[in-house]
RNA sequence: CGGGGCGUGGCGCAGUCUGGUAGCGCACUCGGCUGGGGGCCGAGCGGUCGCUGGUUCAAAUCCAGUCGCCCCGACCA
């Protein structure tokens, strides 16, 4: 029974004041979510209807790849967390209980499942497994944001996979790659799979699903020729530099006076920004000191030169550049460094470049890497848009929002809590895992993103949180309120979700809130179409409207829903 | 953590500078009209002005502290 005058659905005309994003504004509008604090929020009737046909898709498919579902606590023993490592986590929320016990709400499951597998699971025999469950997640965020898009507590299906060996985790990996691809095919996104990082996940290899819209909190590049990569990893080769000055048979000091930043340097100069070597004066894990230098156009990305180091850098102090790399801030350059130089890739070959001259209002024209001085190179820039791709694509760079992603773990919580096998030699063996996750909430609000009007949400047909939103022009004991009733009920038992909007509230009103919440058919029953023999079907996408017979109403529209995106 | 902004009825806001009985629109309640795109008329309900303290005859307004929320950046296992 869902009759509109009876159900909460607390539409309203405005979005809070403090809302940014799309989804943020029209989730509150359409009486989907409400705030209970920062990062905090509460699901209403409808939106979590929303939420439940995310999870039920997700449940199918993890079920449909073998996956078996269970059930683990938020709260945790503080333990667990101290054996693999991450208890000094920041975004960890850290509490004790009455017995001062340490105690952590799970920001994930990792921890408390392989603990459990370490327990029960003894033999090769047992192995592969996949294991997941839907569960709260509670993470300290520095900055929630937009909505239900990045909160402090949110639900998340987790699933990890448990195999003898690497090539079993490959596979096991495969099957969620294939079920990933489905969930959100079938939740009518567009996404991308994507390479990502692994991060301190650790591991030997991720993807993360992306959904482009505009209040992502990602950057993907992606090109026609099939390249897909976070922005975080993504690699390209970059387009050449326009009136590249000419080269020097040695470098030339020249005077710039006040010219720190690669603008004013290039503006004084009359070059272009790719002309000019920036440096950046980093100071590694072990107190060791080094320059990155990338093309002037560039930005050093870190998470790439993290890998290539191996190591996190930190970027190096005023102090620290003066002293250490003895060079005034603003002119420091690779040109007789004091310290190792490491060159992106993209500088390779250029010549006639301009670099800082370590002197204060002094730098070098016509500067060789690998001439002028020595380097170790690297692909350790962000790509741009425009850059060619590996697949030789030209690579564009869209705004997105992970819904979903998946780690090769490897043995990296295995180790530490001690989950083995004996094979059948009876020989002992590191567990391999892999974690594979998915936020429902982040694909409502992404459905919502993707598909909005100013009208407001025009859900995909898998979402939605009610398939036909059934409207009545007629009051009580009205012909149009009759017919409805019987509509309704007839819709019904077609197995459909309807709500059915019999409020005493004006068309306009009716309409108005129908297309905010924006289920993907609207009916609408009124003393004109009653008399024509008919009731209007507006389909939400497009607002188009068209006419269907009143006798074989409910079999018409539901023909029409099946054919609906 | 750095920067910026905001807390006044359910929502959106004015009032704060220059202290003097708290207002507007929407929503809500009641009555009437209207009845296919947020309609009209009338009458109402609803606010410790985030909190605490201070100054003052008098504080939404000035001062101090504190809590909360948003945005940008950093961060985001």
């Amino acid at each position: 029974m869902t009759r509109q005058s009876g159900y909460l659905l607390p539409t309203e005309k405005e979005a809070p004041a403090d809302a940014e994003a799309v989804s943020h504004k029209l989730m509150v509008r359409a009486g989907l979510v409400r705030q209970l604090g920062a990062g905090m929020w509460t699901y209403l009737p409808a939106g979590w209807r929303a939420h439940r046909r995310v999870e039920r898709i997700v449940r199918e498919e993890m079920d449909a790849i073998g996956g078996q579902e269970l059930l683990m606590p938020v709260l945790q023993p503080a333990e667990l967390w101290r054996r693999t490592g991450r208890y000094d986590i920041d975004e960890l929320f850290k509490l004790r209980d009455r017995r001062d016990a340490d105690l952590v709400l799970a920001m994930t499951h990792e921890e408390a499942l392989t603990y459990h597998v370490a327990r029960e699971v003894r033999s090769y025999r047992d192995l592969p497994l996949i294991l997941y469950h839907f569960q709260v997640k509670e993470r300290d965020e520095p900055r929630p944001r937009a909505g239900v898009l990045r909160t402090r507590e949110f639900i998340m299906k987790d699933a990890y996979s448990f195999d003898r060996d690497a090539a079993g985790l490959d596979r096991s990996y495969q099957l969620h790659v294939e079920a990933y691809d489905r969930i959100f095919d079938r939740s009518g996104l567009e996404w991308y799979r994507v390479e990502s990082d692994v991060g301190m996940m650790g591991g030997v290899g991720a993807h993360e699903y992306m959904a482009p819209c505009a209040a992502g909190e990602n950057e993907v590049a992606l090109s026609d020729a099939g390249y897909a990569a976070n922005v975080e990893i993504a690699t390209g080769q970059a387009q050449a530099v326009a009136g590249l000055p000419e080269p020097l048979g040695a470098p030339e000091p020249v005077d710039t006076p006040d010219a720190r930043t690669i603008e004013e340097v290039a503006g004084l100069l009359g070059v272009p920004e790719g002309a000019l070597i920036k440096a950046l004066p980093v100071i590694r894990d072990d107190g060791r000191p080094l320059l990155v230098v990338v093309r002037g156009d560039h930005r050093v990305n870190e998470i790439k030169l993290r890998n290539r180091l191996g190591a996190p850098v930190r970027q190096a102090t005023e102090e620290e550049i003066r002293s250490v790399f003895a060079a005034p801030p603003g002119f420091v350059g690779p040109v007789g460094a004091r310290v190792p130089v490491l060159a992106d890739e993209a500088l390779r070959g250029l010549a006639g470049l301009v670099a800082g001259a370590n002197e204060e209002g002094r730098h070098l024209r016509g500067v060789e890497p690998g001439r002028d001085f020595d380097v170790n190179w690297g692909d350790v820039r962000d790509v741009a848009a425009g850059d060619r791709c590996p697949n030789g694509g030209t690579i564009r760079i869209e705004p997105a929002i992970e819904v979903g992603n998946i780690f090769k773990l490897g043995t990296r919580y295995s180790e530490p809590l001690g989950a083995r096998y004996l094979d059948e030699h009876g020989s002992e063996h590191a567990i391999w895992m892999g974690s594979y996750g998915i936020g429902p909430a982040r694909i409502v609000a992404a459905a919502v993103e993707q598909t909005a009007d100013e009208h407001g949400i025009a859900w995909p047909r898998a979402l939605a949180p009610f398939d036909i939103h059934l409207v009545t022009l007629g009051k009580e004991g009205e012909e149009a309120r009759t017919v409805a009733d019987r509509l309704y009920d007839d819709l019904r038992a077609t197995g459909l979700d309807v709500l059915y909007d019999e409020r005493s509230a004006s068309a306009g009103e009716k309409f108005a809130d129908a297309e905010l919440l924006g289920a993907p058919l609207r009916l609408t029953v009124g003393r004109k179409g009653i008399e024509a023999g008919e009731v209007e079907a507006q389909v939400r996408r497009g607002r188009e409207r068209r006419a269907l017979p009143l006798d074989g109403a409910a079999d018409a529209a539901v023909e029409l829903w099946r054919a609906l995106p």
